[in-house]
RNA sequence: GGAGGCGGCUGGGGGGUCGCGGCCGGCCGGCGUCCGCGCUCGCGCGAGGGCGUCGGGCGGCUGAGGAAAGUCCGAACUCCAUCGGGCAGGGGGGUGGGUAACGCCCACCGUCCGCGAGGACCGGGAAAGUGCCACAGAAACGACACCGCCGAUGGCCCGGCGGCGCCGGCUUCGCGGCUGGCGUGCCGGGAUCAGGCAAGGGUGAAAUGGUGCGGCAAGAGCGCACCGCGGCCGUGGUGACACGGCCGGCCGGGUAAACCCCCCCCGGAGCAAGGCCCCGUAGGAAGGGAGGCGCGGCCCGCGCCGUUUGACCUUCGGGUAGGUUGCUUGAGGCGGGCGGCAACGUCCGUCCCAGAGAAAUGACCUCCCCCGCCCGCCGCCACGCGCGGAGGGCGGGACAGAAUUCGGCUUACAGGCCGCCUCCCCGC
RNA sequence: GCGGCCAUAGUUCAGAGGUAGAACGUCAGCUUCCCAAGCUGAAUGUCGAGGGUUCAAUUCCCUCUGGCCGCU
C-alpha cells in the first residue's frame, strides 16, 4: 500500500473511538478557533485549524442549512459522515489541534466516508504516518 | 373477470466488524473529607476502610416517527402579588352527543355532486339598519317610465247597410215607390285620443316564481293542475328537521369568508417558561425627579415602592452565552369484560417504553425479500419477440430524525397486507 | 425550540372586490462633431403556488412554498 489511503474496512479496526473530550462543544471553542485558526482548503472540505496545547485533538462540525440542503436528515448524515471519518483516521492525524470542519455543498452526490477521509489526511494528516500506514 | 368506494394496519428482515447517547452494577486510578490502626515525644510518614467527585475500562439493559415535519388550533405546566369588573378587540357558528379542552371526533339533518357504494360543504340572520352590485341592458333596487301589445269601454275619422226620425227633389190625385242631406242605430276598418296591459324586448351572474291548459280586446295567479315559496295546524323526533292537511295567489333579488345583528368562547407570556447554585473594580457614577411600578389596547377596582433613608427615568460604567433542575409515569401503552349505532366511557389484569444539549440510533460488508431493465436457456403457442419456469448481471426500495409533554388538524410518502361495500360483464 | 413579519415590472415600492400603477432602470427617436444631461415615445407582469367564498379575487378566507427578524 502506498500514501495515506483510508481504511477501505469492511471490518474497522477496534480502538478507534471518539469521545466527548474529543468534540468542541462550546461556543468559545469555535470563536478561538475562527479568531486564532489558520485556514485548510480543499474541493471537499474547510478546515479551521488552531493548536489546543492537549495531548489530543477536538473535532467541530459546521453544516450549514444553505449548503446540505433543508432537511434536518440530511445535514445529520453529513455531521456523522465526518465523524466517522475522523474516527477512523484520527490515529493517523497530526495530534493538539482544535479543527473546526466545514464540508462544502456537494457536487455530483452525497458526502462520503471516503472523501472526506481523504481529505482529512491531506489536510492534517501526520508526516511520520505517509509511508506506514499499514 | 373488470372498474371503483370506504375503513384499518404496516413502513423491509437476518448476520458480522468498528463506533455513539442514557440508566444500572462491579473494577482500576486521581483528588477532597472522615474514621480508626502502626511508627513517632511531637511535626509528620505509611498501609487500610467509608462517603463524595472526576477520569478510564468491563458487563447488562435500552435507544426515533406515523407523520418525530409545518407550528394551524386546544390543553397541561410555570411565571406575571390576586384575576375582579366594564369597554374595545379576537375567535367559533345546522342539531344532538363525545372530550380535560378544541377550530377536533362521532351520529343525524339540510343543500349540491355521483347510476351506485359514497363524496363535498366556515351550513345562524338579508320584512333591524347601512354599504356595494362594474360592463351590458328599457330597467340593477325598486317598477316607474321606454320599445311594444290591445284599444273591449267612451270619443274621433273612413266605408257600408238599411231600421227609425226630420227636411228636400222626382213621380203619383193620393197611399206608395225611387233618391239626396242631416241626426241616430248596426256592421266593418283605421290605431288618432282617453284608456287598458305587464306576456315579449339582443343584455346580464341575477329581471316581481316555473310548465301546461283555460280565459281575455290584449293580457295578467285572473282561474285551474302539478312543482317551487310563505303562513297556520296536526303527527313523529331530545333536536336540526321530515311527513300530511288547510290557507295565501306569492308586494320582489344577490352579497354577511362587506360593516353589522344574535348566541357562545377567550387575561398575558411562553421550558430560551421558571427554580437553585457559581462568578461578579457591586449593591457603582452623573443628570433629571414627585410621583412611579405592577398586567401586556383603554378605564375602574386592587396591591407595592417613594416624596427626610430619593421610588422611577436617561446616559455612562460593570456582569452574563457556566453548572444543575424543570426532564419524562402520562387525560400512558397492551389484552380482555361490560355499556353505547358510533366517537367514547367504565372495570379488571399487565407493562415501564429515548431523554440529547455544537445536540446520541451511525459507517462498512454480506445473505434474504420486493420491483424494474438487460442477457442467454427450457416449456406452451390461438407463432403476437406473447405467457410461464429456473438462472446470471446491473439498478432501485419512499417521506423523513425526538428537543417540556399531551390531544387534534394540515402537509409529505415507495411498496405491501386485511376487512366491508357498489356498478358492469360472463358462466352455472 | 418558541414567537413575529413579508412576497406586485429588471430594482425600490403604491394600490383597491370590477381590465394593475409610480419612480429609477431598459429600448427607440430628436438634440450634439461625440458623450452626458434634456425632450418625445415605447416595451413589461401565470400580482409566490394551490383550493374556497363571490357574478367577478392581485384584494376576502384556508393550506402550502420561499425569504427576513427577534429571544438571556
Amino acid at each position: 500500500m502506498t500514501a495515506p489511503q483510508p481504511a477501505p474496512s469492511a471490518d474497522a479496526p477496534r480502538g478507534a473511538a471518539f469521545r466527548p473530550h474529543e468534540r468542541l462543544r462550546r461556543k468559545r471553542d469555535f470563536d478561538a478557533a475562527y479568531a486564532q485558526g489558520r485556514k485548510r482548503r480543499d474541493d471537499t472540505l474547510l478546515l479551521v485549524v488552531r493548536p489546543n496545547g492537549l495531548p489530543h485533538s477536538r473535532l467541530g462540525v459546521v453544516v450549514s442549512k444553505k449548503a446540505h440542503g433543508k432537511r434536518a436528515v440530511d445535514r445529520n448524515r453529513v455531521k456523522r459522515v465526518v465523524r466517522e471519518a475522523f474516527r477512523l483516521h484520527k490515529h493517523a492525524l497530526r495530534g493538539g489541534l482544535d479543527i473546526v470542519c466545514i464540508p462544502h455543498a456537494p457536487r455530483r452526490g452525497p458526502v462520503t466516508c471516503q472523501a472526506v477521509a481523504r481529505s482529512l489526511l491531506r489536510l492534517v494528516g501526520r508526516p511520520s504516518q505517509v509511508t506506514t500506514d499499514h
